[in-house]
RNA sequence: GGGCGCGUAGCUCAGCGGGAGAGCACUACCUUGACAUGGUAGGGGUCACAGGUUCGAUCCCUGUCGCGCCCA
């Protein structure tokens, strides 16, 4: 029994729960063994997260692409779990212990400190898993894994030994982004650029040899900067090789203000003589740009700050080096001295002497840290790096080659534009929480890298013991015991890049490095659904490392999709406060609607702007079809056994067999394109303005007569129906198709495990080899096998056709005339065909309760002062002499002539153009005469009930 | 500065070489036998602007204006 309200709360608690028992979307189903695997990885949320608009988007759409090809009878892996997220789980364990007073990480010590972040993973980290379960997203859950995993470990250690033997791993001492709150490198696109209000401090540089005066430009030069704080670490000035201005100070020296380093003019193209002063300071160690003039130039890289940002001057040799007496005496006032109250400082005693010549406001972007906030420091550390530059190779190919393929293609321009300008990526980072990176130091720094501690430790004493700094004894007792080696052998103590290890999910989920059959059986995967965002993070990571560790891309298909604004069209980000919650929007609608919501508005190529209005329109639409089903089993729906649709005989049922086939088509089709939006509002469209508002109102009457035949094969049609749109329905809307599939009748199967509406003819695979490869003999020929469902019936829809045109005239008009639908009303056939006279009668009732008529009759000519209607070239009359005013019914038809007319002037136009008649299409041509002949007839008939009319008043 | 994309009904969006569409909102009417979370009918758009290509442009090309995003 159908309940009477559709209440979702209840229905997604429990279909959850019965998924999840049945094990419905388990990989490797026995029965499906044979059939064609279809796999998608999730790109793992972080371990730290909670659902928002983006992932509810993201997952709705990989659903829909499991759920659909499950039904097409593949065996589908939608592999689930979530990234360690170094930084953001360190620092939500950092605040849980700063909150609750205990000691800090760094107090209690590595191992402590990692066994509680354990400890909050197994607490709170399954937030964002729960999540996804309520929106239904059918994910093997018993495969779920994790990044920071045994086995996904075991891949990482791996991958990094492997990639540094290979030599694409390596140490190199360069400038990263350096985050002096959390003390860590961070990746670029962990920097976010904020356009800051700061100003262009004008400084002047003293040239050597000449007395410096503020009133004599010839005495100095002058440098353009936004970060004066800097400048005690600048080893040159660089000026424009054309720039005339400065040509003859290139190859000279300046004595830099404060600190009394001497520093070289250099010319370098770097310098943009339009901007600033056209000269600028270069400080190597604290600037990207300036850090490739210096290599440029062989200038020395002088690094100021120490990690937290704050000026390190004392005892910083590379700072003091080659400087006059009384410097240290000016570093030891500076020393420790935090980098923004240093910029005040420094430039307050600029001004002093007489170096400050001005200050410009100047908006320019500032690289922020994404998680701490503050402002990034470029920063001269030892880091290790993947040489992404020949990882990436491969990864060009591949898409090139079309091996993967974006959906929407023009996307593929933005990953080539990436990949071919990548730099080395910085993979270390200086955290605890994370994937250690497996190298050893010896005494000299020397660093031996393997999977194992044992076999590191192996090969460094192998070493030392051959380089003669230890002895053979000595190596032996570092090797048995731990403790001796202590301050010999030392680990690196830094992690690695979450993404190091997201880039390898796509096979190290399956069970890389063992072996598994999964591996075998689900990789390459097939899709990757994922927002243009994080292309540069999943999916050039994930190839780069698929191509390179499995030799195959990890999916043939990247499909793109929008990104979630808000309904004026602005990013959704908790500072604008405009954050819409897919939890707060399930709670409200139910996931359904938000499914069918993010659906219909995933056109390709466009973000989507979310109004809440649109939801609410769509749990309306679950409801319709509530009740429509509602009405079916009140009125003894049921699928007898046997039932074969395409054998019925009521031209009703045919007609709607045909708009079944039609939608099933257009679902389909739409699906595989990834044109969710299509696919959306083409079973909207069937459910509400085919089934309920035609196919359902018109069956009432025989289903309200007496049993037959015919009431029999309605009854059955009916169910037929609604099951196939539980079916077409049952990837947007999970929930309450698969209650609705439960409450109707007695199911052998969950609908997520039956079988879709039209058999899949190829697996895009499949399709992709046929069309790559038209005339290899090796590959079979494709054909397009008829499905049951590919029916037609156009003699069905001429008839119901007809009766629709005509219901909705009669009721348009009524309406027009403020005709109270209470009104029931006569209505004439004039000169009817005869093939209305012999549809009519079989419609008859049907017509009367819906156009609410009282009476159908024929007639030769119409009744006097009737209103006429023109329904498929016919003349119908409604007499309502007397209830109408005939001037206003003159009017109207006066309206109706002269649309006629404009069409057929508008076709005239055209016809009587030769280049026309000449260039077109003969199909285009031919159509616009049937246009002309139709109207023609329209403006003949409205011609002949003007004359009618007249006659009447 | 480079790249990508977008300006279509009041709002949110489809369409994209041959008669302007949907949902929501709006107006009027309707407690018709599943559904008022409903039904019926209706109003509303020089498809940003200006050129060009074409027999024909909302759609293709160029430019202008406005907006958004990404990368420097």
């Amino acid at each position: 029994m159908i309940e009477k309200n559709y209440q979702f709360t209840d229905i997604e608690g429990r279909m959850s729960r019965i998924w999840e028992e049945s094990g419905a979307f388990k990989a490797g189903r026995p029965e499906r063994k044979d059939a064609a695997p279809f796999s998608i990885v999730i790109p793992p949320p972080n371990v730290t997260g909670s659902l928002h608009m983006g992932h509810a988007l993201n997952n709705t759409l990989q659903d829909i692409l499991c759920r659909f090809e499950r039904m097409r009878g593949r065996d589908v892996l939608w592999q689930p779990g979530t990234d360690h997220a170094g930084i953001a789980t360190q620092m939500v364990v950092e605040r849980q212990l700063m909150e609750r007073q205990e000691p800090s990480r760094r107090d209690m010590g590595r191992a402590k400190f990692l066994e509680r972040v354990w400890q909050w993973k197994s607490e709170s980290g399954g937030t964002i898993v729960n999540q996804l379960k309520r929106l239904g997203a059918s994910c093997d859950w018993s495969r779920e894994r994790f990044t920071m995993d045994e086995g996904l470990s075991r891949a990482v250690v791996k991958v990094f030994v492997e990639l540094h033997r290979q030599g694409l791993i390596y140490k190199d001492k360069r400038l990263v982004n350096w985050d002096p709150k959390l003390l860590t490198a961070i990746s670029d696109l962990e920097v976010q650029q904020v356009e800051v209000k700061g100003s262009l401090w004008y400084l002047r540089y003293p040239i050597e040899g000449k007395t410096f005066s503020p009133d004599d430009p010839k005495s100095f030069i002058v440098v353009a900067t936004t970060r004066p704080e800097t400048m005690l670490g600048d080893t040159a000035v660089a000026v424009h090789p054309d720039d005339e201005r400065y040509a003859d100070l290139v190859g000279k020296h300046v004595i830099l203000p404060l600190v009394g380093r001497k520093i070289q003019i250099v010319a370098d193209d770097y310098s943009d003589p339009e901007k600033g002063s056209g000269a600028v300071k270069v400080t190597p160690a604290h600037d990207f740009n300036d850090f490739e003039i210096g290599k440029r130039h062989g200038l020395a890289q002088i690094n100021v700050f120490d990690q937290e940002g704050c000026l390190n001057l004392v005892g910083n040799e590379d700072y003091l080096r080659g400087l006059p007496e009384g410097a240290s005496e000016f570093a030891e006032e500076f020393h420790h001295v935090e980098r923004f109250a240093a910029r005040k400082r420094i430039v307050t005693r600029l001004e002093e002497f007489g170096f400050l010549e001005r200050i410009e406001p100047n908006t320019h972007v500032v690289p922020h840290g994404d998680r701490s906030g503050v402002v990034i420091e470029p920063y001269l550390t030892d880091q290790w790096y993947v040489d992404a530059k020949t990882l990436a190779q491969p990864a060009i190919s591949a898409v090139r080659s079309g091996e993967t393929t974006f959906v929407p293609k023009n996307w593929e321009k933005t990953y080539y534009e990436w990949m071919e300008n990548i730099q080395p990526w910085c993979i270390s980072r200086q955290l605890w929480w994370g994937h250690q990176i497996p190298a050893w130091y010896g005494p000299d720094g020397k660093a031996f890298v393997a999977e194992t501690e044992e076999e590191a430790v192996g090969n460094a004493l192998g070493y030392y013991v051959e380089q003669e700094v230890i002895t053979e004894e000595q190596g032996r007792e570092m090797a048995e015991d731990p403790a001796k080696r202590e301050g010999f052998i030392t680990r690196d103590e830094d992690v690695l890049d979450t993404w190091f290890s997201s880039a390898l999910w796509p096979f190290s989920t399956l069970g890389w490095p063992d072996d598994a059959p999964e591996v075998e059986r689900y990789y390459p995967t097939n899709t990757l659904v994922t927002g243009f965002d994080i292309i540069f993070f999943w999916v050039a990571r994930m190839m780069m490392m698929g191509l390179h560790v499995m030799k195959e891309a990890p999916f043939s298909t990247v499909y793109i999709h929008a990104l979630v604004r808000d309904e004026k069209g602005a990013k959704m980000s908790k500072s604008k406060g405009n954050v819409i919650d897919p939890l707060h929007l399930i709670d409200k609608y139910g996931a359904d609607a938000l499914r069918f919501t993010l659906s219909a508005m995933a056109a390709q190529g466009r973000d989507i702007k979310l109004a809440e209005s649109r939801v609410e329109g769509y749990r309306s639409f679950a409801t319709k079809l509530w009740n429509a089903c509602r009405f079916a089993e009140m009125n003894g729906a049921a699928l007898a056994g046997g039932f074969e649709p395409e054998k019925a005989k009521e031209t009703l049922n045919r007609w709607i067999l045909h708009e079944t086939a039609l939608a099933s088509r257009e679902v389909t089709e739409a699906i595989e394109a990834y044109r969710f939006n299509d696919a959306a509002n083409a079973i909207y469209r069937f459910v509400w303005n085919v089934y309920c508002d035609w196919y359902v109102e018109l069956t009432k009457p025989l289903l309200m007569g007496e049993d037959g035949p015919a009431k029999t094969e309605t009854r059955a049609m009916i169910a037929w129906v609604r099951d196939e749109i539980l079916k077409l329905l049952h990837p947007f809307m999970p929930f309450v198709t698969e209650e609705l599939w439960a409450v109707t009748a007695k199911r052998d199967r969950l609908l997520a495990l039956t079988d879709w509406p039209r058999k899949a003819t190829l697996t895009p695979e499949q399709l992709a080899m046929s069309m790559a490869t038209p005339n290899d003999a090796l590959i079979p020929p494709v054909l397009f096998v008829p499905d049951a469902v590919e029916f037609s019936d156009p003699a069905a829809e001429a008839e119901i056709g007809w009766l629709v045109d005509l219901v909705t005239a009669v009721r348009s008009v009524k309406a027009e005339m403020n005709i109270p639908p209470s009104t029931l009303t006569p209505l004439t056939i004039v000169g009817a065909s005869a093939e209305t006279k012999d549809r009519a009668p079989r419609w008859s009732d049907v017509i009367k309760r819906m156009a609410r008529l009282s009476e159908i009759s024929f007639a030769d000519v119409p009744p006097e002062g009737a209103v006429q209607l023109l329904v498929r070239g016919e003349v119908v009359a409604l007499p309502l002499k007397g209830v109408i005013d005939l001037a206003a019914e003159r009017a109207r038809l006066e309206k109706e002539a002269a649309k006629a007319d404009a069409d057929i002037k508008r076709v005239d136009a055209k016809l009587s153009n030769e280049k026309f008649v000449a260039n077109a299409p003969e199909e285009i041509v031919e159509e616009e005469k049937e246009k002309r002949e139709a109207a023609v007839a329209r403006k003949a008939k409205i011609a002949e009930a003007l004359v009618r009319l007249k006659q009447a008043s």
